[in-house]
DNA sequence: AAGTGGTCTAGACCACGCG
DNA sequence: GCGTGGTCTAGACCACTTT
């Protein structure tokens, strides 16, 4: 473990605990130094940390405090999904997968621009609906470059794709970008969300990247309304 | 202009002009270092942010390289609010208030919570209609604490609260918590909206903070589900 | 083995807030 | 004016990838 993690965690326990109380000041930097023996610049190293996370902010010439909202801001819980940090949110759950679709073939022009594939490479196109407990709880259409990931089988869309991406062929992902709309209910929805005309559908359109940038995911999810929301933390930088 | 960001904002204009082509590596660290002049820590730190902002990557070991999707993410355009970066991207179109509502009153329990006041604090209780280009596109439901927020009338109303907060108040934003639902329009939504029972509402309730984790706006805000849409762009550090 | 990025140090000067 | 955080330097060692 390196060193401004390390300072990093102690001080979030500290203020996890109250030692650091909501909205006061933290030691200056020069007296975290001593107290950890590094460097200012390792210190500041983990200050920016906490900062990201919420837990501090500094104002140059007064000080380094402790959020009033400290700790307040909650994860990721779309339903919607498989990225990482999703599926753990489902663990103790019973998750189904129900395949309704599963070929290969060439992309639409508009699988083109969001995979950055050509046109006569060949893709996966996938159509799995979700269950929880036994309830339908997401319709999922998925796009994938079968280049950028190949071996794809029934098997691994019965259980987790993006368990196969990470642990299978070693990939890392990078970043991934969304749309979300409030959606009235076509047809599949209304046959598998089990929806009337007027219930309507939480849709999230979404590329999915690798570490270097390499789309391999294009996706719609819909959800049924009252089975599904995203949460969304935004920070904004001064 | 403080010389890191000199050195970002020259290689972010160099990806984005192809002189550092696509999945490129870039030249080494000591390299730049001459080029740029500066030490190595600064140039960490101008790399660092365009890491942020997706247009590099780097692999210890290996090197630095351009994203194969660099520059492809694209900023918010939530027609919901006033979310600094957001009244900017509807300049040009005219929009108006139509207040609905607008007094002072004790919080409820809910409001308690989210906006950690007291329950014998005073809030803003607001409800307005937006229209763009004569068009009705959202109805906004906000809450704000007097004390955080003072001086709110009409005349703050019709024109832009946040705007009246950094300027007049000169107070700086911190973060946002937003969740985000599909939701079945209610009366005053298909009264405004011009919703029918079959149209879909988009739905995002947020907390708003100040730099220092207050809490200064507690909103419930519905978009026609063709008038608007979420855009957000999530980036996982390894 | 050579070369790359990741971490860390000790010390300096600057910009800002506050009394 | 003093103390704070923000930026920057020159140099060192380590961890990792590549050859």
């Amino acid at each position: 473990m390196h060193k401004y993690k390390r300072i990093a965690q102690t001080i979030r326990e500290r203020i996890q605990e109250g030692f650091y109380p909501l909205k006061s000041a933290l030691p200056d930097q020069m007296k975290l130094c001593k107290e950890f023996d590094a460097s200012r610049i390792t210190i500041k190293r983990a200050l920016e940390i906490l900062i990201e996370e919420g837990y501090l902010y500094s104002r140059q010439g007064s000080g380094t405090y402790v959020m009033k909202n400290a700790g307040s801001v909650n994860a990721f819980d779309s339903l919607a999904d498989e990225y990482p940090g999703v599926t753990e949110q489902l663990a103790g759950k019973e998750v189904e997968s129900e395949i309704l679709k599963f070929v290969i073939r060439n992309p639409l022009a508009k699988e083109v621009e969001k995979l950055l594939v050509e046109v006569d490479d060949f893709i996966y196109d996938i159509k799995r609906v979700r269950y929880v407990n036994g309830e339908s709880i997401v319709i999922e259409h998925t796009i994938m470059p079968v280049s950028v990931i190949p071996g794809i089988n029934k098997e691994v869309l019965s259980h987790s794709i993006y368990g196969y991406i990470r642990n299978e062929l070693n990939l890392s992902f990078g970043g991934i970008t969304r749309r979300i709309t409030a959606e009235k209910p076509d047809e599949l929805d209304r046959k598998y969300l089990l929806c009337t005309k007027e219930d309507p559908v939480l849709q999230v359109e979404q590329v999915v990247h690798l570490k270097d940038g390499t789309p391999f995911e294009y996706s719609i999810t819909k959800h049924r309304f009252d089975k599904g929301g995203i949460n969304v933390v935004d920070r904004y930088h001064n």
